[in-house]
DNA sequence: GTCTATAGAACGATAGAC
DNA sequence: GTCTATCGTTCTATAGAC
């Protein structure tokens, strides 16, 4: 039997460690500031042999963004077991100050991986990045129209977006307090929205 | 005479020209995928000369920070000749809009460059980045502590990170309608808060 | 499948003529 | 002050032994 690699006995998942290596090292460096070297040093594996699984590093990058695809995919999924939409949004935001550290040494990652990609005009990686964050805004949505907002959209976007700019001024001031405070400020903004779902029955 | 450059004839401010040809390129393509040769091609001169002016790429790198520093000492300089902190304040938001295209295609100029120096941990440029976001959370700060709110500082931090929020996902996802949406959201915010003090006189 | 060695290209920086 | 030519390094990617 060929596992998923394609091959038939392998080391001990290479590609998965190279995957989540990827995933890890870009986040902190950024694409253009690491090296194929770097990644498969972070990933255990000789640097001639990242070759065999990934052509090209552009190919890394993407499994990069599909690894946080993933990453976000699974976060839903246990956030989907929540049975009220404004405490799904709650759990989110937790999760979000949880990450406070990292975010705010280098930022989220699905968010300044796009920040980089998206200053290129070739390859079709920033168009990639785009999507991972489409599927943040998707889902977000879906709790705002659950929660009967009439701008479910915009409300989306206007909560991703404040996550994505916390994100950037904690990393940029050094200072994990923003993510603190902020994540504090919006969740009380959905208690808000809450209430006012009740009162106004919009 | 010497002049700023310490030269006494300049061919025409190779030094200006460098400067300002350095702010705009490594805001489109990034710090890491511009090349001394862009900018000196920008900027109309021959690749060698740069090294006359400028010792080393990150000494560019720093001088386009100063550049930005400088519109934003600008922008704040032309919105202080307006009387009343709240419509400063609109005016911020409505100077953010003017600029939608550009930061819907390559991000806020500081934040994007703050995003890419902040994975650095040498030569101190991530500490230079956050100071030209620092200039203008105290300036929001002031205006907001001005219209007699609490948390003057919070509440610059959300303003700032609305805007850096928004640029990002309008880039992410190449939409202007997300600048715009947003910033009349802000607007709105703005005026709803005005009627706040005025109501609640705190 | 795994790994070494290296080709080939790009870039930052410098030497030195003018 | 200005510019060309190029050095030395670093990196992506490949060739080919095992």
């Amino acid at each position: 039997m060929t596992d998923s690699t394609g091959s038939r006995a392998r080391g001990a998942g290479k590609r998965e460690r190279l995957t989540a290596a990827a995933a890890e090292v870009l986040h902190r460096q950024g694409v253009e500031r690491t090296t194929i070297a770097d990644i498969a040093k972070a990933a255990d594996v000789p640097v001639g042999n990242v070759y065999y699984y990934f052509k090209t590093k552009d190919e890394l990058v993407q499994a990069a963004l599909s690894e946080h695809a993933g990453h976000l995919a699974r976060l839903v999924a246990e956030l989907e077991q929540i049975p009220d939409p404004r405490e799904r949004l709650k759990a989110l935001v937790a999760a979000w100050i949880s990450q406070r550290d990292i975010a705010a040494r280098y930022g989220c990652p699905t968010g300044t991986l796009a920040v980089e990609l998206d200053k290129r005009d070739e390859g079709g990686l920033d168009v990639e990045a785009g999507k991972v964050l489409r599927l943040l805004l998707d889902w977000t949505e879906g709790q705002f129209r659950e929660l009967g907002l009439p701008d479910a959209a915009d409300q989306a976007v206007t909560f991703v977006g404040a996550y994505q700019g916390m994100s950037l001024l904690a990393s940029a001031l050094r200072d994990p307090g923003i993510m603190t405070r902020e994540g504090e400020r919006l969740t009380r903004w959905l208690d808000t929205l809450e209430e006012d779902r009740l009162e106004m029955s919009r």
